[in-house]
DNA sequence: TGTACATCAGTGAACGCGCGTTCACTGATGTAC
DNA sequence: TGTACATCAGTGAACGCGCGTTCACTGATGTAC
């Protein structure tokens, strides 16, 4: 799992240790979520004691930072898939963004935990450190990237009024998008993130329980949210008969 | 705060101390976050011994519960506040909007944590009980009845393509929002929830650091999301030059 | 108005628990010659 | 190929800590007569 292959026996171990404490801590975070997982809990899951721990992880920051870049990964990767997969078989953008967002759905109804660890309150007295930065922004890199797709295949429709204004996102991530978006898209990238936010949050409403006695039908409800949302950046969703 | 006015000097006090429980574990809330939130310490802080705390509170659930109401019913008042103001200056629906979803996200701003309490993750084996229902629904009221006067005074713009489908929304919600909505409006019950998700969405990405090196005026993309989302039930929100 | 009893708030000690982390150690694995 | 030493994984005991909750108690406040 990580950088060179091992060379050593002693290497190799090491290794599949690391790789089983995550996967033990992963699955303690599943059952009891953050603020249940304890070192303690780990080692007594994997039948060591406490202190063997330290061996691989200086404290109990550092699991959890990996923990949470192994959320953000996997949940791009999910997105990722998706979007690979919707492509292959010959999908426009509007489908595509379809499976991404529901993919990303998917995976966080089935890891609500670790959806919570990444896209939750944060937990209090952690700062997460540089390294969750990449994995954090694989997801809006696959948003972004089926925009830039449609746009240049002309697939966008323009959005009603674009917002005018000074640009309010970073350069870094002006960059991502491939350069400033020529009129009348001025506002696409900022749009993009908006319905970014959108997603995460219509997950994060229904896995925290703001759509109980609210919502009837989450799937459907979801691929209804999902193409209002998309309208703000002027794509148009596929709208299969749903004859359930 | 609570039912009826005391009338012994006891149940004045009783009501007092109630009141002055709440108030430390709310600040403790506010400086440790929830999970940082014990009896003996907010027990501590108010010179008390640990198990005097229980004459006031069954036990750590029940002050949580209070704390949720709290916050809810807190983030409610300054929306319908924030209306109230709007509508007596004169103020038209686009208005209204803004002015709601700025003061929530002023509280927001003000009270990071308890905002994390009732829209971050939850808190692993606690079940919100009945009573958080009615001051949870008090921000999508005041949304919805900006919505039913935009739409009773024309100034909604139909949406670009209403999605078909059926109801995705429970009685409950249709009777809230003054009945079904008539054509070309069908969805509009669907479309203000998505705003509501994106207007909470927004909030908990600024606070929870997702937009860190990626917004540079968090003022102004807050807005710009604002009108994006509104878009979605053709609510135009007004531009105010921001000469920052 | 005064007394006797009931109610209640708050105390202090104790319960059993789990936590993160340190440290000196043993014994196995790897390396150099 | 064999030996001597260095590296490292894992042990076991201990540290100091904070937690929620129970319980028998004291003393003050309220109520009934």
């Amino acid at each position: 799992m990580t950088a060179s292959a091992p060379r050593t026996a002693r290497e190799r171990a090491r290794a599949e240790l690391t790789q089983a404490i995550k996967d033990a801590a992963r699955q303690r975070l599943a059952a009891e979520g953050a603020p249940g997982l304890s070192l303690r809990a780990v080692a007594r899951d994997l039948g060591m004691v406490p202190s063997a721990l330290y061996r691989y992880f200086a404290n109990r920051d550092e699991l959890l930072t990996a923990l949470i870049i192994e959320a953000f990964d996997a949940l791009g990767e999910a997105a990722e898939v998706a979007d690979a997969g919707a492509r292959e078989s010959g999908a426009g953008p509007g489908a595509r963004w379809l499976a991404v967002c529901r993919a990303v759905r998917g995976w966080a109804r089935e890891h609500p935990h670790e959806f919570a660890l990444v896209y939750g309150s944060p937990v209090p007295g952690y700062q997460a450190p540089a390294d969750t930065v990449g994995p954090a922004s694989r997801i809006p890199n696959v948003l972004g990237s089926i925009v830039i797709d449609a746009a240049s295949t002309g697939s966008l429709h323009p959005p009603a009024r674009p917002l005018p204004g000074p640009r309010l996102v970073t350069e870094i991530v002006v960059e991502v998008a491939g350069g400033e978006p020529a009129s009348p898209y001025d506002d696409l990238i900022e749009r993009t993130i908006v319905t970014w936010i959108t997603l995460v949050g219509a997950i994060a409403f229904e896995l925290f329980g703001h759509l109980n006695n609210v919502v009837t039908d989450y799937d459907t409800y979801f691929d209804a949210a999902m193409a209002v949302s998309a309208e703000a950046i002027g794509l148009e969703l596929p709208r299969p008969p749903r004859l359930e």
